[in-house]
DNA sequence: AAGGCAAATGTTTTT
DNA sequence: CATTTGCCTT
């Protein structure tokens, strides 16, 4: 493909962007403006028109999603000459390197990535062993600070507890579970990109080999890069690539997680020869949806500041619903729903975003009364789940015997007679002579000192383990997981779980064997393939179901960034709910809840619901919110209250039911999905309703004669 | 060692 | 309300 055809419809700003020479870019992208384009564009500009080679590119991006969804795109752009380029995420892309150069980075060649909750579990017991009382120093609070340390790029030996009690047990924490870590060659998340980090910088060589190759490095939603991830790419940057960096300073939304929104104001700095370049028209909202997001995120003071504008429509004003409950909340949504599709909506254009997963529980149940699919997105993904891991252990237990943390999960998953005593007397064993729990076990079984019922037992699972291992010889990979699932007694043991969650589980392993069987090795990554599958389970814990599925979207506004729909609604907008009660004491946290809200605006494309309820259900005991701030700062020409007019009068409280009785007579008895019949137009459906009083409008979508808008007062409708 | 019951405890999420 | 954790019993 030639150069017109990837320039061809830019915008001048995104042109600017994609066609940058000699030196660093700077893209402020406000949401709509088609920086994800800007992306592809630049890097399939850089390979056609700049004829540089896909291997000298580097593009990194926050998830597996978005990176599989970038290279397709610059695919179909030019071609599968793409397919050398490195694209992943950064924990992929450090991970990669760390395959290749294990033994400098001072890691044994199949070493194993950790994942949150093995993380977690394995601070849980250096807690224990270093007899801190786990009520005192909570496994997660460690977690949290071991993980918070790294990403500063500080190891226990850097850091200095200044004669802080509190510090200094953290740091005992911190410094027996890295000990632990190096031992066994455990890496977790963070450690992958500290690691890496260290390796490039340890390795003048190595660094200079990759500054060399990487002559472009382009990196997406940089809004969401923590300290560690920035130090890595100025590194890898060195003196010579030219760096795209895309993002938005209103969209950070992770500050609570680490995420440095400073490394965008910093970015001219560190980078000279930066060109900032603006994005701010958009192409996805309404004007009127566009106004409102902007005047909301006007409120904060810590701002880049830009201002997104548009050529599109001004658009239906955004709904405000003032709901009695969540049941009457979720009532509304879903009967506006179904309005929708009935205008001829696909379900899959549907949105609707909530602050925290708790809330999804009523929307479910008024979807599921009326019939309309849904998708829940989020909650826990597919190599997260239980029965996935305990799978996995057995798999990673036959491919390496001294896994200490496969060993652990195995062996108590089904149980089998083994239990802590046993366990901890193996694991004192392990210790104290630093050798695997696999090991220790077979040493103490050889000496004899167990009771006979335990020595029975561990006899057994050892057994078990080496014939499975014996047997999964020269086993592709699909069959290997097969073997793990039938073998390991699993099916039994979840078959007795009461309810249908036993069965899920097993549907869960048999989609897991599927998962096997589908699994896209690429030889090129110069590892084996269990390696690369178990790499695959732990670094993409499972892409949620497909996208194409036509089922209204159920997901918190952190998910939906990055997504837009034609129709969205954003519910339980109280206080205390969204701007979320932990956050309302911060003025810091209380500009990201606003940019959380400025997110889920921004999904809209051509309508937006703005939904709270004055009453609700929380934790079992109900609660009374005000309207969220974020409504007061809507600019009052851009919304409209509206009122439920259809079905659901009976669930109203007596008060609300008066007011919809009074409504339903000044609308003559017309409800929403009634069938009406006018002189002119003949017999439809009622859709909608707009306005009050002698200007009240009514849209029907007559049978034969289309949709049409009248004003109620002259077109005489009569029920049919 | 394992299952059952009472108590505690509730953001947002990717890797 | 619902799920997870920890203690206690068998």
């Amino acid at each position: 493909m030639n150069t017109d055809t990837i320039l061809h419809n830019l915008n001048p700003e995104q042109h600017a962007a994609v066609t940058a020479e000699n030196g660093h870019v700077l893209v402020l992208a406000g949401a709509g403006s088609g920086k994800t384009r800007v992306l592809v564009h630049r890097i399939a500009w850089l390979i056609t028109d700049r004829c540089e080679s896909p291997h000298n590119i580097l593009a990194v991006t926050f998830t597996n999603k978005a990176a599989g969804e970038m290279r397709s795109r610059v695919e179909e752009l030019v071609g599968l000459s793409a397919r050398r380029m490195w694209l992943g995420t950064f924990h992929s892309l450090a991970h990669r390197m760390l395959r290749m150069h294990w033994h400098e980075a001072g890691l044994a060649e199949n070493f194993q990535i950790l994942d949150s909750e093995d993380q977690l579990r394995l601070v849980r017991r250096v807690i224990r062993e270093l007899n801190l009382d786990e009520k005192q120093w909570p496994a997660k609070q460690a977690q949290w600070y071991i993980n918070g340390q790294k990403e500063e790029g500080l190891r226990p030996h850097h850091i200095d507890h200044y004669g802080d009690p509190s510090t200094r047990t953290l740091l005992k924490i911190y410094q027996a579970y890295d000990a632990i870590c190096q031992q066994s060659s455990l890496v977790d998340f963070t450690e992958l990109l500290l690691r890496c980090h260290e390796l490039l910088v340890n390795n003048p060589a190595l660094l200079q080999h990759y500054q060399q190759r990487f002559k472009h490095i382009l990196v997406d939603e940089f809004q969401d890069t923590n300290s560690l991830q920035y130090a890595w790419l100025r590194l890898l940057a060195g003196d010579t690539a030219w760096v795209m960096v895309v993002g938005d300073d209103d969209q950070s939304i992770y500050g609570w997680r680490g995420a440095k929104v400073e490394n965008i104001q910093q970015f001219s700095a560190h980078f000279i020869d930066t060109h900032v370049i603006r994005l701010e028209q958009n192409y996805r909202s309404t004007k009127v949806i566009l106004d409102a997001a902007n005047h909301v995120i006007s409120h904060n003071q810590d701002r880049l500041g830009k201002n997104l504008w548009t050529e599109m429509r001004e658009g239906d004003l955004i709904s405000v619903y003032n709901a009695y409950n969540e049941v009457d909340e979720a009532r509304f949504i879903t009967a506006r729903i179904q309005q929708a599709m009935e205008k001829g909506l696909a379900r899959s254009e549907i949105a609707v975003l909530y602050r925290s997963n708790v809330q999804s529980r009523v929307l479910e149940e008024a979807l599921l009364q009326v019939g309309i699919p849904y998708r829940i997105y989020g909650g826990l993904r597919f190599y997260d789940r239980a029965e996935i891991k305990d799978a996995l252990a057995y798999v990673r237990l036959i491919y390496n015997l001294h896994d200490d943390n496969a060993f652990e999960r195995a062996v108590q998953t089904p149980p089998r007679g083994i239990g802590d005593k046993t366990m901890e007397a193996v694991r004192e064993c392990a210790r104290s002579q630093q050798i695997s729990l696999w090991r220790a076990t077979q040493e103490l079984l050889q000496i004899n000192h167990f009771t006979s019922r335990a020595t029975n037992a561990l006899t057994q699972f050892t057994k078990l383990i080496t014939d499975m291992q014996t047997d999964a010889v020269d086993l592709e990979l699909h069959e290997m997981l097969e073997l793990a699932v039938q073998r390991s007694g699993l099916i039994p043991h979840f078959q007795q779980e009461r309810g249908e969650k036993g069965q899920a589980r097993i549907e869960n392993l048999a989609e897991l064997i599927d998962t096997g069987r589908l699994f896209a090795y690429d030889a090129e990554e110069d590892m084996p393939i269990m390696a690369a599958f178990l790499a695959h389970a732990a670094l993409e814990s499972g892409e949620r179901q497909a996208m194409d599925e036509n089922a209204v979207q159920l997901m918190t506004l952190h998910s939906a960034k990055g997504l837009e729909f034609p129709l969205v609604f954003m519910c339980g907008m109280e206080e205390g709910l969204f701007p979320h009660y932990m956050c309302l004491q911060d003025p810091r946290q209380i500009e990201e809840e606003r940019r959380l809200c400025y997110v889920g605006m921004t999904r809209a494309r051509q309508k937006l619901y703005l939904t709270f309820a004055e009453s609700r259900r929380l934790h079992g005991s109900e609660t009374r919110n005000r309207p969220s701030r974020f409504l007061r700062e809507l600019p009052p020409d851009c919304y409209e209250e509206v009122r439920l007019r259809s079905q659901n009068i009976k669930a109203a409280s007596p008060l609300k039911r008066l007011a919809m009785d009074s409504d339903a007579i000044n609308d003559e008895g017309l409800m929403l999905g009634q069938r009406v019949y006018h002189q002119l137009f003949g017999e439809g459906v009622i859709l909608d309703f707009e306005g009050d009083g002698a200007h009240r409008r009514v849209q029907v979508r007559f049978d034969k004669q289309g949709t049409k808008w009248l004003v109620a007062s002259f077109a005489k409708l009569v029920p049919v």
